[in-house]
RNA sequence: GCGCCCGUAGCUCAAUCGGAUAGAGCAACAGCCUUCUAAGCUGUAGGUUAGUGGUUCGAUUCCACUCGGGCGUACCA
């Protein structure tokens, strides 16, 4: 809560002990009306059903015990049908524009979680190919979060789960040895599922620069591999740093196999009797009781592991590891594979409480109203490099993160792209940009304005209603930061920026910031900019995009 | 069939533990540039929150059912 709320929740607090009532917590809402004041209570309601009284008469009893006359709450009364309605005096809010200037770039940051960790794992693409169009949504929405649990407090581990082995790393090295082959001999067969994409090709033009001739019908699968998981993860993490977008920890799961846990897993589930051999298979027995309709394999009748074992071993190494948070983020078609692997968590008789699974349902492509269409097997894959290319690395993420994870996304690539006022992007950005050049323009006018002590700073000459709504706008920031990491939602952010470009861009129309005859009124404006564009910044830094000087 | 998610303005989406007159952008219509960036501002229009019932002071939000869509329902990940 920010200080605001606290210094109200405490007063509600002791007025409604004086009343004697007792509640447990007291919940303040910001109203959307204005006309019911800066922050509003239920607590009259909450108790109204608990002591069977009428609402008003509870709020009627709770108001009187609250002052009106210090200076802080200016009025304080019952609306509806029991809200308690309070009404801030505007130096709260003119106070508050000292401490965003003064608290800079940390404003907004909470200790709400100090002292806790959390760990975050996300992307996690296998290295068969670059990172397409259907890794951006966790990508970004992985980014953003990741930033909020830190400014919330969080010691944050990014982490990606790295998987060099299995089925699909085959097929790359036989895609990769065929293209190769197919130098020396055009008709030589790609195999069915193989990976089509130019990359391949281009993997094994580099193999031939370098071994010419050589690999020729070697057997050696295990080189291709390797040179197609060396080329392909370069790709990948050349995006994921473009985009500021740097792991901690590349968790290798072939050392679960080195280290044995997968065995000693597997052994657990057999000695525990929660496992069965069938068909030369190892099941899993499900547990019907708790929605689940049959039973999983664990080893294949190859012998080979399926992706449940390794990945109900790597949480169990992720609890163990103690964080105080553990977040996965999965796209929805993973929606049911993530309950199995934590229930083979808790089978083993380990807590998963601390496990939380981000679901993100699926992205639409759109040019217009036409649909995109893609597919791998024809190549026709829409790769987040050439996203980035179109649209710019801004767009693109401020577009994926822009809705909540549980909507469906219809990503418009023509809207993005579009260098226009129609683009919603640069609404926010523009306002940063026309900010910078207010600033360049009082530089020249009051070069002093920098140098304006903040104690000093004349905040009575502020009076327009548009002040006056931007600096409460501004003032939310604390807040918002916390109810987005709260519910792990970033959009919630970018709705917010959205409301403070809308006030900002009103209250620049109205109000004539920069105005030689008026030195003293301008210095003030030009410190509510200030404000802005602080607010704006440390915005964007969460979301993780840019905060432009000029858009011309 | 079963499981998860969703259904809100013509389109894409918001809506703070269940709160007050459900809000933005785009599209449409009407205005505003000798003045700090018009990538902007102002105004108009647009809704039975898919439907039916229930829970209560109050439901877009919770429950049940119906209809419609997405994703799963592999010895792929």
């Amino acid at each position: 809560m920010s200080k605001l709320k606290e210094q109200v929740a405490e007063i509600i607090y002791n007025a409604v002990k004086e009343s004697g009532y007792q509640i447990s917590e007291i919940y303040l809402d910001k109203p959307k009306d204005e006309k019911f004041g800066d922050l509003s209570s239920n607590a009259a309601m909450t108790l109204a059903r608990e002591f069977k009284l009428p609402p008003r008469k509870i709020a009627e009893e709770i108001i009187s015990k609250i002052k009106t006359d210090d200076g802080f709450i200016t009025k304080a009364e019952i609306a509806g049908a029991g809200f308690i309605n309070f009404f801030l005096s505007d130096n709260c809010y003119k106070d508050e524009l000292k401490n965003i200037l003064s608290e800079g770039k940390n404003y907004g940051r909470s200790s709400v979680h100090s002292g806790q960790s959390a760990n975050l794992e996300w992307v996690s693409a296998n290295p068969t190919g670059p990172l397409h169009t259907g890794h951006g949504r966790q990508l970004c929405l992985g980014k953003a979060i990741a930033n909020l649990l830190e400014w919330t407090g969080y010691k944050v581990t990014r982490e990606y789960y790295y998987n060099d082995a299995g089925n699909q790393m085959n097929n790359l090295a036989l895609s990769v040895r065929a293209r190769y082959m197919q130098i020396f001999q055009k008709d030589f067969p790609f195999p069915e599922d193989g990976y089509v994409g130019d990359y391949v090709k281009i993997i094994a033009e580099n193999i031939f620069a370098v071994y010419s001739d050589k690999m020729k019908d070697s057997a050696d699968l295990d080189f291709f591999r390797k040179e197609g998981e060396k080329y392909t993860f370069d790709l990948i993490k050349k995006t994921l740093t473009g985009l500021g977008i740097n792991h901690d920890i590349f968790f290798n799961e072939s050392s679960l196999y080195e280290n044995s846990e997968i065995e000693k897993t597997l052994e657990a589930f057999k000695s525990k009797g929660l496992s069965y051999e069938k068909d030369g298979a190892v099941w899993l027995k499900m547990d019907e009781e708790k929605g689940f309709q049959k039973d999983k394999v664990l080893v294949k009748s190859s012998g080979e592991p399926t992706y449940r074992l390794p990945d109900i071993a790597y949480h169990i190494d992720k609890i163990k590891r103690g964080y105080d948070l553990i977040i996965d983020i999965f796209g929805s078609d993973h929606g049911d594979t993530y309950k199995e692997v934590l229930y083979g968590v808790n089978a083993l008789g380990y807590d998963s409480d601390k496990i939380k699974v981000i679901i993100h349902q699926m992205v639409t492509f759109k040019m217009g109203t036409e649909s995109v269409k893609m597919s791998k097997r024809s190549d026709n894959v829409y790769y987040l490099e050439d996203l980035i290319n179109d649209i710019g690395a801004d767009a693109m993420q401020f577009f994926y993160v822009m809705r909540g994870a549980n909507s469906h996304l219809d990503f418009d690539i023509s809207l993005a792209k579009d260098k226009s006022e129609k683009n919603p992007v640069y609404y926010i950005q523009y306002a940063h940009a026309r900010i910078c050049g207010i600033l360049r323009n009082a530089g020249e006018v009051f070069p002093s304005y920098a140098e304006t002590d903040l104690t000093e700073l004349n905040t009575e000459i502020i009076s327009s209603p548009e002040e006056m709504k931007l600096l409460k706008i501004l003032s939310d920031f604390p807040d918002e930061v916390i109810s987005s990491a709260k519910t792990f939602e970033p959009h919630k952010i970018i709705t917010y920026l959205n409301s403070v470009a809308e006030n900002f861009h009103r209250f620049y129309h109205n109000n004539r910031v920069i105005d030689a005859e008026n030195k003293e009124l301008s210095i003030s404006r030009i410190h509510i900019c200030l404000a802005v564009k602080q607010i704006l910044k440390n915005g964007f830094d969460i979301i993780g995009i840019s905060a432009p000087e000029r858009m011309y």
